[in-house]
DNA sequence: AGAAGTAGTTGTGTGTTGCAACTATTTTAT
DNA sequence: ATAAAATAGTTGCAACACACAACTACTTCT
């Protein structure tokens, strides 16, 4: 059963990795100015420049209903514009304002000047086995 | 700035990482019978045995009075127990009950069982590998 | 044209969270 | 020894996050 000692340590380790993310969340959330869902939203829609609710919904893995009303905060705030598509009535079109994509832009850039200095902190013979094993990771998950 | 790519590819990947950890996170809940705060609480009780309020909060990243709350639930849902320390009564000693104890069991059970095929779906030789890289990420991560 | 399906919004209820103000207790400093 | 400072925890408050269900508006299928 040795095995089921490593799946132990497996699954400790990711969950130190975890509380790490959730506390660098937290500070990044502080500088933009809105809150946690509004900032994984306007990260989204900032990828992908102009989608509908239920796609964004969908990929934040949220209600639509949840979405609908974190959306209508963000217009609210002015950091994103939305609109009905004109081919088919049905859906919204939502993109971001320019001063949504302020936020976008910092929120990018702090992400990456933050990635960016972890990276630097492994050693370089080491960079290739770890973005190896993530992938292998993310795989198992399945 | 090969490296900046190279970063920007360990963020994706991380948030990768998080989304399926996010939803494995929601599976779990289901099963248990309390809110996601609740079970939270219940594990670290678990693991600690024995704890007071503030220790609880810290290893949960939340504000005390957060806490207290979730704690108060967990005690009218019978899962803890609460007492005053006698020697610094300041304190309150926090312990699962019978109750709060199965559920803290079934947990573990779930989530080892569901590392446990994680772990068995990573290609042996790549194991090791696995768990050193994590290490390391953790220590980049300072 | 009517039925069935899809996108999005709103009503409602629950849970989560932090800050600030409070009580109770213990420790420190004068 | 007693007043002041520190510490642990609780409660008032206000805002956010979230999902389910019921709804409107539009489009597609038959």
């Amino acid at each position: 059963m040795e095995d089921g000692v490593s799946a132990k340590e497996l699954r400790e380790i990711i969950r130190q990795l975890e509380r790490k993310l959730g506390i660098l969340e937290k500070n990044e959330m502080g500088c933009c100015g809105v809150s946690f869902a509004q900032c994984h939203a306007i990260v989204e829609i900032g990828r992908g420049k102009k989608v509908s609710l239920n796609l964004l919904a969908d990929s934040l893995g949220l209600d639509s209903s949840t979405m609908s009303r974190t959306v209508n905060n963000l217009v609210n705030n002015g950091f994103v514009q939305r609109e009905l598509d004109p081919g088919d009535r049905r859906y919204v079109t939502i993109q971001l304002t320019e001063s949504g994509n302020k936020v976008f832009q910092h929120v990018e850039e702090t992400m990456n000047n933050y990635f960016q200095g972890v990276w630097e902190r492994i050693p370089n013979d080491k960079r290739a086995q770890i973005l190896d094993s993530f992938q292998i990771l993310l795989t198992a998950f399945q």
